[in-house]
DNA sequence: TCGTTCACGC
DNA sequence: GACGTACGTGAACGAA
Protein backbone atom coordinates (compact mmCIF):
# COMPACT_ATOMS: atom_id res chain seq x y z
CA UNK A 1 0.00 0.00 0.00
CA UNK A 2 1.15 3.24 -0.93
CA UNK A 3 0.37 6.85 0.40
CA UNK A 4 1.16 10.36 -0.28
CA UNK A 5 2.67 12.28 2.39
CA UNK A 6 2.14 16.22 1.92
CA UNK A 7 0.68 18.40 -1.36
CA UNK A 8 4.70 18.81 -2.51
CA UNK A 9 4.50 15.09 -3.54
CA UNK A 10 1.30 15.21 -4.84
CA UNK A 11 1.79 18.16 -6.88
CA UNK A 12 4.61 15.85 -8.56
CA UNK A 13 2.42 13.17 -9.23
CA UNK A 14 -0.74 15.45 -10.67
CA UNK A 15 1.80 17.33 -12.96
CA UNK A 16 3.83 14.30 -13.77
CA UNK A 17 0.40 12.94 -15.25
CA UNK A 18 -0.31 16.02 -17.01
CA UNK A 19 2.98 15.90 -18.89
CA UNK A 20 2.41 12.13 -19.89
CA UNK A 21 -0.78 12.80 -21.11
CA UNK A 22 0.31 15.55 -23.82
CA UNK A 23 3.87 13.19 -24.17
CA UNK A 24 1.44 10.02 -25.13
CA UNK A 25 -0.83 12.64 -27.56
CA UNK A 26 2.57 13.76 -29.12
CA UNK A 27 3.63 10.06 -29.84
CA UNK A 28 6.81 8.65 -31.44
CA UNK A 29 6.90 8.27 -35.20
CA UNK A 30 8.00 4.80 -36.22
CA UNK A 31 8.87 3.61 -39.50
CA UNK A 32 6.60 1.34 -40.29
CA UNK A 33 7.94 -0.13 -44.47
CA UNK A 34 11.20 -0.73 -42.72
CA UNK A 35 9.82 -2.61 -39.65
CA UNK A 36 7.71 -5.01 -42.26
CA UNK A 37 10.97 -5.26 -43.62
CA UNK A 38 12.51 -6.55 -40.81
CA UNK A 39 10.01 -8.45 -39.79
CA UNK A 40 10.33 -10.85 -43.19
CA UNK A 41 13.96 -10.92 -42.69
CA UNK A 42 14.00 -12.41 -39.28
CA UNK A 43 11.36 -14.56 -39.73
CA UNK A 44 14.05 -15.83 -42.88
CA UNK A 45 16.52 -16.28 -40.56
CA UNK A 46 14.80 -18.05 -37.93
CA UNK A 47 13.93 -20.25 -40.81
CA UNK A 48 17.00 -20.61 -41.81
CA UNK A 49 18.12 -21.44 -38.01
CA UNK A 50 15.23 -23.67 -37.47
CA UNK A 51 16.35 -26.29 -40.18
CA UNK A 52 20.21 -26.14 -38.40
CA UNK A 53 18.16 -27.29 -35.28
CA UNK A 54 15.74 -30.09 -37.06
CA UNK A 55 18.92 -31.40 -38.82
CA UNK A 56 21.38 -31.30 -35.85
CA UNK A 57 22.89 -34.98 -34.66
CA UNK A 58 21.06 -34.53 -31.53
CA UNK A 59 18.00 -33.71 -32.59
CA UNK A 60 17.00 -37.05 -33.55
CA UNK A 61 17.32 -37.83 -30.17
CA UNK A 62 15.08 -35.05 -29.24
CA UNK A 63 12.26 -36.50 -31.58
CA UNK A 64 12.35 -39.74 -30.54
CA UNK A 65 12.51 -38.54 -26.78
CA UNK A 66 9.01 -35.98 -27.45
CA UNK A 67 7.24 -37.17 -31.01
CA UNK A 68 4.88 -35.13 -32.49
CA UNK A 69 5.16 -32.74 -29.18
CA UNK A 70 8.44 -31.88 -30.20
CA UNK A 71 9.18 -28.02 -29.93
CA UNK A 72 12.92 -26.44 -29.86
CA UNK A 73 11.68 -23.85 -28.13
CA UNK A 74 10.54 -25.38 -25.34
CA UNK A 75 12.50 -24.70 -22.02
CA UNK A 76 11.09 -27.81 -20.36
CA UNK A 77 11.90 -30.07 -23.20
CA UNK A 78 15.49 -28.73 -23.23
CA UNK A 79 16.20 -28.70 -19.70
CA UNK A 80 14.92 -32.71 -20.25
CA UNK A 81 17.52 -33.33 -22.98
CA UNK A 82 20.42 -31.75 -21.22
CA UNK A 83 20.15 -32.95 -17.59
CA UNK A 84 18.36 -36.09 -18.19
CA UNK A 85 19.20 -37.55 -21.73
CA UNK A 86 22.55 -36.12 -22.64
CA UNK A 87 23.82 -36.24 -18.84
CA UNK A 88 24.46 -32.78 -18.50
CA UNK A 89 25.30 -31.21 -14.85
CA UNK A 90 23.38 -28.90 -14.17
CA UNK A 91 24.87 -25.28 -12.89
CA UNK A 92 22.24 -23.29 -11.84
CA UNK A 93 18.37 -23.67 -10.59
CA UNK A 94 15.34 -21.42 -10.90
CA UNK A 95 13.81 -19.91 -8.74
CA UNK A 96 11.27 -22.87 -8.34
CA UNK A 97 14.42 -25.19 -8.10
CA UNK A 98 14.25 -26.67 -12.01
CA UNK A 99 17.37 -26.81 -13.64
CA UNK A 100 17.79 -23.40 -15.62
CA UNK A 101 18.22 -23.29 -19.28
CA UNK A 102 18.83 -19.68 -19.54
CA UNK A 103 21.40 -17.58 -21.84
CA UNK A 104 24.45 -17.93 -18.80
CA UNK A 105 24.06 -21.24 -18.40
CA UNK A 106 23.88 -22.21 -22.40
CA UNK A 107 26.68 -20.31 -23.36
CA UNK A 108 29.17 -21.95 -21.31
CA UNK A 109 27.88 -25.00 -23.56
CA UNK A 110 30.08 -26.02 -26.27
CA UNK A 111 26.78 -27.94 -28.46
CA UNK A 112 25.95 -27.12 -31.49
CA UNK A 113 22.38 -27.46 -31.21
CA UNK A 114 22.50 -25.28 -27.93
CA UNK A 115 24.26 -22.69 -29.87
CA UNK A 116 21.22 -22.64 -32.28
CA UNK A 117 18.78 -22.41 -29.75
CA UNK A 118 20.65 -19.37 -28.14
CA UNK A 119 20.53 -18.09 -31.71
CA UNK A 120 16.48 -18.55 -32.11
CA UNK A 121 16.22 -16.97 -28.84
CA UNK A 122 17.94 -13.88 -29.88
CA UNK A 123 16.04 -13.53 -33.09
CA UNK A 124 12.33 -14.46 -31.90
CA UNK A 125 12.97 -11.68 -28.77
CA UNK A 126 13.53 -9.10 -31.68
CA UNK A 127 10.72 -9.94 -34.12
CA UNK A 128 8.33 -11.28 -32.02
CA UNK A 129 8.50 -8.67 -28.74
CA UNK A 130 9.87 -5.87 -30.07
CA UNK A 131 9.54 -5.40 -34.07
CA UNK A 132 5.66 -6.84 -33.71
CA UNK A 133 5.37 -5.41 -30.47
CA UNK A 134 5.48 -1.81 -32.54
CA UNK A 135 4.19 -3.06 -35.53
CA UNK A 136 0.73 -4.14 -33.13
CA UNK A 137 1.04 -0.94 -30.87
CA UNK A 138 1.97 1.57 -34.10
CA UNK A 139 -1.79 3.84 -35.71
CA UNK A 140 -1.05 5.66 -38.73
CA UNK A 141 2.55 5.65 -38.36
CA UNK A 142 2.81 6.49 -34.57
CA UNK A 143 3.66 4.73 -31.42
CA UNK A 144 1.13 6.17 -28.54
CA UNK A 145 3.30 4.22 -25.37
CA UNK A 146 1.58 4.99 -22.07
CA UNK A 147 3.86 6.15 -19.53
CA UNK A 148 2.19 5.22 -15.42
CA UNK A 149 2.94 6.68 -12.40
CA UNK A 150 0.43 4.35 -10.09
CA UNK A 151 1.98 0.50 -11.21
CA UNK A 152 5.20 0.57 -9.07
CA UNK A 153 5.75 0.24 -5.38
CA UNK A 154 9.09 1.94 -5.46
CA UNK A 155 7.43 5.07 -6.67
CA UNK A 156 9.08 5.05 -10.15
CA UNK A 157 7.41 5.02 -13.66
CA UNK A 158 6.59 1.89 -15.97
CA UNK A 159 5.79 2.33 -19.67
CA UNK A 160 3.58 -0.13 -21.77
CA UNK A 161 1.69 -0.40 -25.31
CA UNK A 162 4.67 -0.74 -26.03
CA UNK A 163 7.00 -0.62 -23.18
CA UNK A 164 9.28 2.00 -24.21
CA UNK A 165 11.63 1.94 -21.38
CA UNK A 166 12.78 -1.63 -22.46
CA UNK A 167 13.93 -1.93 -26.20
CA UNK A 168 17.27 -2.83 -26.89
CA UNK A 169 20.47 -0.92 -26.57
CA UNK A 170 22.94 -3.13 -25.04
CA UNK A 171 23.55 -5.89 -27.55
CA UNK A 172 24.52 -3.80 -30.73
CA UNK A 173 22.72 -6.03 -33.43
CA UNK A 174 19.16 -5.90 -31.64
CA UNK A 175 19.78 -2.63 -30.48
CA UNK A 176 20.70 -1.54 -34.08
CA UNK A 177 17.89 -3.30 -35.86
CA UNK A 178 14.82 -2.28 -33.26
CA UNK A 179 16.08 1.20 -33.01
CA UNK A 180 16.57 2.42 -36.53
CA UNK A 181 12.68 2.43 -36.26
CA UNK A 182 12.38 5.10 -34.13
CA UNK A 183 11.98 8.35 -36.24
CA UNK A 184 12.47 12.31 -35.31
CA UNK A 185 8.66 13.55 -35.53
CA UNK A 186 9.89 15.14 -39.01
CA UNK A 187 12.36 15.64 -41.25
CA UNK A 188 14.02 18.57 -39.99
CA UNK A 189 14.23 17.14 -36.17
CA UNK A 190 16.81 15.57 -34.33
CA UNK A 191 16.80 11.57 -32.45
CA UNK A 192 18.15 12.50 -28.98
CA UNK A 193 17.99 11.91 -25.34
CA UNK A 194 19.32 13.43 -22.44
CA UNK A 195 20.46 11.15 -19.39
CA UNK A 196 21.04 12.15 -15.78
CA UNK A 197 24.69 10.48 -14.88
CA UNK A 198 24.86 7.78 -11.72
CA UNK A 199 21.14 8.99 -10.44
CA UNK A 200 20.65 6.53 -8.48
CA UNK A 201 24.31 6.59 -6.54
CA UNK A 202 23.64 10.45 -6.15
CA UNK A 203 19.87 10.04 -5.16
CA UNK A 204 21.36 7.32 -2.04
CA UNK A 205 24.47 9.75 -1.55
CA UNK A 206 21.84 12.82 -1.30
CA UNK A 207 19.69 10.12 1.49
CA UNK A 208 22.07 8.26 3.42
CA UNK A 209 24.74 11.11 3.70
CA UNK A 210 27.66 8.80 3.33
CA UNK A 211 30.66 11.48 3.32
CA UNK A 212 32.75 8.57 0.69
CA UNK A 213 29.79 8.40 -1.26
CA UNK A 214 29.66 12.36 -1.66
CA UNK A 215 33.31 12.98 -2.25
CA UNK A 216 33.28 10.27 -4.79
CA UNK A 217 30.27 12.12 -6.77
CA UNK A 218 31.79 15.50 -5.92
CA UNK A 219 35.25 15.18 -6.68
CA UNK A 220 35.74 15.09 -10.43
CA UNK A 221 39.36 13.96 -9.61
CA UNK A 222 37.93 10.68 -7.66
CA UNK A 223 36.60 7.60 -9.67
CA UNK A 224 34.82 4.80 -7.62
CA UNK A 225 34.62 2.56 -10.00
CA UNK A 226 38.13 2.55 -10.89
CA UNK A 227 39.28 2.49 -7.06
CA UNK A 228 36.19 -0.64 -6.41
CA UNK A 229 37.82 -2.42 -9.57
CA UNK A 230 41.21 -1.60 -7.85
CA UNK A 231 39.95 -3.68 -5.06
CA UNK A 232 38.32 -6.48 -6.87
CA UNK A 233 41.19 -7.17 -9.09
CA UNK A 234 44.50 -6.35 -6.80
CA UNK A 235 45.48 -3.89 -9.25
CA UNK A 236 46.65 -0.04 -9.12
CA UNK A 237 44.78 2.70 -10.49
CA UNK A 238 47.17 3.28 -13.85
CA UNK A 239 47.13 -0.72 -14.77
CA UNK A 240 42.89 -0.31 -14.60
CA UNK A 241 41.41 0.14 -18.52
CA UNK A 242 37.76 0.63 -19.64
CA UNK A 243 36.81 -3.41 -19.35
CA UNK A 244 38.67 -3.71 -16.33
CA UNK A 245 36.26 -0.49 -14.58
CA UNK A 246 33.44 -1.78 -16.71
CA UNK A 247 33.41 -5.14 -14.75
CA UNK A 248 34.53 -3.41 -11.52
CA UNK A 249 30.83 -1.10 -11.85
CA UNK A 250 28.62 -4.03 -13.28
CA UNK A 251 30.12 -7.12 -11.67
CA UNK A 252 30.22 -5.74 -8.23
CA UNK A 253 29.20 -2.27 -7.13
CA UNK A 254 26.31 -1.87 -8.84
CA UNK A 255 25.07 -5.61 -7.47
CA UNK A 256 26.43 -4.40 -3.77
CA UNK A 257 24.24 -1.42 -3.79
CA UNK A 258 21.51 -3.55 -4.68
CA UNK A 259 21.75 -6.27 -1.92
CA UNK A 260 23.88 -9.07 -3.86
CA UNK A 261 26.74 -10.61 -2.09
CA UNK A 262 30.25 -12.39 -2.72
CA UNK A 263 29.04 -15.86 -3.46
CA UNK A 264 26.60 -14.45 -6.31
CA UNK A 265 28.64 -11.86 -7.93
CA UNK A 266 32.16 -13.72 -7.17
CA UNK A 267 31.44 -16.42 -10.38
CA UNK A 268 30.13 -14.32 -12.90
CA UNK A 269 33.11 -11.78 -12.06
CA UNK A 270 35.34 -14.46 -12.30
CA UNK A 271 33.90 -15.62 -16.09
CA UNK A 272 33.57 -11.85 -17.10
CA UNK A 273 37.59 -12.25 -16.90
CA UNK A 274 37.65 -14.82 -19.68
CA UNK A 275 35.02 -13.48 -21.72
CA UNK A 276 36.00 -10.35 -22.35
CA UNK A 277 40.03 -11.51 -22.12
CA UNK A 278 40.79 -8.58 -19.60
CA UNK A 279 44.59 -8.16 -19.37
CA UNK A 280 46.07 -4.95 -17.33
CA UNK A 281 46.95 -1.54 -19.17
CA UNK A 282 50.40 -3.11 -19.04
CA UNK A 283 49.47 -6.00 -21.06
CA UNK A 284 48.86 -8.85 -18.35
CA UNK A 285 46.32 -11.28 -18.70
CA UNK A 286 44.54 -10.63 -15.70
CA UNK A 287 44.17 -14.67 -14.58
CA UNK A 288 48.27 -14.50 -14.85
CA UNK A 289 48.18 -11.03 -12.74
CA UNK A 290 46.02 -12.34 -9.82
CA UNK A 291 47.89 -15.71 -10.26
CA UNK A 292 50.72 -13.82 -9.11
CA UNK A 293 49.00 -12.75 -6.43
CA UNK A 294 47.94 -16.47 -5.22
CA UNK A 295 44.60 -16.30 -6.74
CA UNK A 296 44.32 -19.44 -9.17
CA UNK A 297 41.10 -20.65 -8.47
CA UNK A 298 37.11 -19.29 -8.42
CA UNK A 299 37.55 -20.05 -4.55
CA UNK A 300 39.89 -18.01 -3.67
CA UNK A 301 38.59 -15.55 -6.10
CA UNK A 302 35.60 -15.51 -3.94
CA UNK A 303 37.28 -15.73 -0.82
CA UNK A 304 39.10 -12.38 -2.04
CA UNK A 305 35.69 -10.99 -3.00
CA UNK A 306 34.95 -11.65 0.69
CA UNK A 307 37.12 -9.28 1.74
CA UNK A 308 36.44 -6.71 -0.80
CA UNK A 309 33.17 -6.82 0.01
CA UNK A 310 34.15 -6.25 3.44
CA UNK A 311 35.96 -3.58 2.88
CA UNK A 312 33.30 -1.55 0.72
CA UNK A 313 30.66 -1.83 3.29
CA UNK A 314 33.04 -1.34 6.64
CA UNK A 315 35.43 0.51 5.27
CA UNK A 316 34.99 2.59 2.44
CA UNK A 317 30.95 2.86 2.90
CA UNK A 318 30.51 2.67 6.53
CA UNK A 319 27.68 5.57 7.08
CA UNK A 320 26.17 3.86 4.03
CA UNK A 321 25.77 0.85 6.06
CA UNK A 322 24.54 2.24 9.20
CA UNK A 323 22.10 4.12 7.19
CA UNK A 324 20.86 0.78 5.77
CA UNK A 325 20.62 -0.64 9.16
CA UNK A 326 18.82 1.99 10.90
CA UNK A 327 16.39 2.44 7.89
CA UNK A 328 15.63 -1.30 8.33
CA UNK A 329 15.28 -1.39 11.75
CA UNK A 330 12.96 1.93 11.60
CA UNK A 331 11.04 -0.35 9.11
CA UNK A 332 10.44 -2.95 11.33
CA UNK A 333 9.36 -0.79 13.77
CA UNK A 334 7.32 1.75 12.30
CA UNK A 335 5.58 -1.32 9.31
CA UNK A 336 6.26 1.56 6.31
CA UNK A 337 8.98 3.31 5.10
CA UNK A 338 9.09 7.15 3.69
CA UNK A 339 11.23 8.25 0.90
CA UNK A 340 12.65 12.24 0.96
CA UNK A 341 10.06 13.25 -1.67
CA UNK A 342 6.92 12.71 0.61
CA UNK A 343 5.65 9.05 -0.27
CA UNK A 344 5.32 6.37 2.10
CA UNK A 345 5.30 2.55 1.32
CA UNK A 346 3.07 0.35 3.53
CA UNK A 347 3.30 -3.54 4.04
CA UNK A 348 5.69 -6.78 3.71
CA UNK A 349 8.99 -5.65 2.08
CA UNK A 350 12.15 -7.65 2.84
CA UNK A 351 15.45 -6.10 3.51
CA UNK A 352 16.91 -5.15 -0.15
CA UNK A 353 13.26 -3.79 -1.04
CA UNK A 354 13.24 -1.40 1.93
CA UNK A 355 16.48 -0.39 1.52
CA UNK A 356 16.53 0.12 -2.42
CA UNK A 357 13.06 1.92 -2.65
CA UNK A 358 14.22 5.32 -1.12
CA UNK A 359 17.11 6.04 -3.72
CA UNK A 360 15.31 4.30 -6.89
CA UNK A 361 12.03 6.23 -6.10
CA UNK A 362 14.10 9.31 -5.35
CA UNK A 363 16.20 9.46 -8.26
CA UNK A 364 13.26 9.07 -10.71
CA UNK A 365 11.36 11.91 -8.79
CA UNK A 366 14.35 14.23 -9.88
CA UNK A 367 14.18 13.22 -13.65
CA UNK A 368 10.01 13.49 -13.57
CA UNK A 369 10.42 17.03 -11.88
CA UNK A 370 12.89 18.08 -14.64
CA UNK A 371 10.38 16.99 -17.28
CA UNK A 372 7.84 18.83 -16.45
CA UNK A 373 9.74 22.17 -16.41
CA UNK A 374 11.22 21.24 -19.35
CA UNK A 375 7.80 20.37 -20.53
CA UNK A 376 5.48 23.01 -19.55
CA UNK A 377 8.79 25.80 -21.19
CA UNK A 378 8.80 23.80 -24.44
CA UNK A 379 4.91 24.38 -24.08
CA UNK A 380 5.04 28.24 -23.09
CA UNK A 381 7.52 28.86 -25.56
CA UNK A 382 5.88 27.74 -28.75
CA UNK A 383 8.68 24.89 -29.70
CA UNK A 384 8.57 22.46 -32.28
CA UNK A 385 10.70 20.54 -30.23
CA UNK A 386 8.68 17.92 -28.52
CA UNK A 387 9.21 15.36 -25.32
CA UNK A 388 9.23 11.91 -26.72
CA UNK A 389 9.45 9.77 -23.69
CA UNK A 390 11.29 9.35 -20.69
CA UNK A 391 13.40 6.26 -19.26
CA UNK A 392 13.96 6.21 -15.67
CA UNK A 393 16.90 8.67 -16.02
CA UNK A 394 16.62 10.20 -19.55
CA UNK A 395 14.31 11.85 -21.48
CA UNK A 396 13.94 11.05 -25.40
CA UNK A 397 13.36 14.13 -27.57
CA UNK A 398 12.34 15.24 -31.23
CA UNK A 399 14.70 18.27 -31.18
CA UNK A 400 13.59 20.81 -33.64
CA UNK A 401 17.66 21.12 -35.57
CA UNK A 402 17.27 25.16 -34.96
CA UNK A 403 15.93 24.96 -31.34
CA UNK A 404 18.82 22.22 -30.37
CA UNK A 405 21.31 24.00 -28.38
CA UNK A 406 18.90 26.42 -27.14
CA UNK A 407 17.16 23.85 -25.89
CA UNK A 408 20.07 21.62 -24.29
CA UNK A 409 21.12 24.16 -22.75
CA UNK A 410 17.63 24.89 -21.15
CA UNK A 411 17.41 21.29 -20.04
CA UNK A 412 21.00 21.12 -18.23
CA UNK A 413 20.00 24.42 -16.60
CA UNK A 414 16.63 22.39 -15.79
CA UNK A 415 18.18 19.11 -14.50
CA UNK A 416 21.65 20.20 -12.52
CA UNK A 417 20.62 23.93 -11.42
CA UNK A 418 17.35 25.13 -10.82
CA UNK A 419 16.29 21.11 -9.07
CA UNK A 420 18.40 22.23 -6.38
CA UNK A 421 16.17 25.01 -5.28
CA UNK A 422 13.09 22.35 -5.51
CA UNK A 423 15.13 19.40 -3.68
CA UNK A 424 17.65 21.68 -1.32
CA UNK A 425 18.79 18.18 0.48
CA UNK A 426 20.60 17.06 -2.81
CA UNK A 427 24.39 17.64 -1.26
CA UNK A 428 26.07 16.27 -4.29
CA UNK A 429 26.51 17.92 -7.96
CA UNK A 430 23.76 16.29 -10.87
CA UNK A 431 25.04 16.14 -14.33
CA UNK A 432 23.45 15.37 -17.74
CA UNK A 433 25.07 13.72 -20.78
CA UNK A 434 23.30 14.40 -24.36
CA UNK A 435 23.54 12.33 -27.21
CA UNK A 436 21.43 12.97 -30.28
CA UNK A 437 21.25 12.26 -34.00
CA UNK A 438 22.13 13.72 -36.98
CA UNK A 439 18.98 15.75 -38.85
CA UNK A 440 16.40 13.13 -40.10
CA UNK A 441 18.17 10.67 -38.11
CA UNK A 442 17.10 7.58 -35.84
CA UNK A 443 16.97 6.77 -32.23
CA UNK A 444 20.11 4.38 -33.71
CA UNK A 445 22.12 7.01 -34.58
CA UNK A 446 22.51 9.61 -31.62
CA UNK A 447 26.10 10.10 -30.57
CA UNK A 448 27.61 12.45 -27.70
CA UNK A 449 27.15 15.96 -27.85
CA UNK A 450 28.44 18.81 -25.91
CA UNK A 451 26.37 21.12 -24.67
CA UNK A 452 27.74 24.76 -25.30
C1' DT B 1 -6.41 -18.75 -17.49
C1' DC B 2 -2.43 -18.45 -14.90
C1' DG B 3 2.15 -19.67 -12.98
C1' DT B 4 6.84 -20.23 -14.61
C1' DT B 5 10.82 -19.11 -17.27
C1' DC B 6 13.18 -16.37 -20.20
C1' DA B 7 14.94 -11.81 -22.01
C1' DC B 8 14.95 -6.88 -22.68
C1' DG B 9 15.64 -2.07 -20.08
C1' DC B 10 17.34 1.09 -15.85
C1' DG C 1 27.49 -14.70 12.75
C1' DA C 2 23.73 -15.11 9.54
C1' DC C 3 21.72 -13.15 5.79
C1' DG C 4 21.67 -12.06 0.99
C1' DT C 5 20.36 -8.75 -6.45
C1' DA C 6 16.23 -3.46 -6.59
C1' DC C 7 12.26 -2.07 -10.14
C1' DG C 8 9.49 -3.12 -14.39
C1' DT C 9 6.79 -5.43 -19.41
C1' DG C 10 5.88 -9.09 -22.34
C1' DA C 11 6.37 -13.50 -25.01
C1' DA C 12 6.04 -18.65 -25.07
C1' DC C 13 5.10 -22.82 -22.79
C1' DG C 14 2.34 -25.99 -20.38
C1' DA C 15 -0.56 -27.46 -16.50
C1' DA C 16 -5.09 -26.65 -14.71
Amino acid sequence: MTQILNKQAYQLFHEGVLAFADIEDTGIRVDVPYLKTQYKKLTKQLAQVGKEIKDDKQAKQWRSKFGQKTNYNSTTQLSTMLYKVWGIKSTKSTAKGNAAVDDSVLSKLDLPIVKSILQQRKIMKIRDTYILGILNEQSDGYLHPSFNLHFVSSFRSSSDGPNFQNQPVRDPIAGAIVRKAFLPLDSNHCFGEVDYSGIEVASNACINRDPNLIAYISDPAKDMHRDVAGDCFILAPERIGKMIRYVGKNGFTFPAFYGSYFEQIAPAMWNAIDEHDLKTEDGVALKIHLASKGIKTLSKFTAHIKKVEDIFWNTRFKVYTKWKKDFYNQYLKNGYIDIPTGFRCWGPMRRNEVTNYPGQGTAFHFLLWSLIQIHRWLKANEMETKILGQIHDSIVFSFHKDELQDILKKVQQVMCRDILKRFPWICVPLKVEAEVSPIGGTWNDKKGIEIE
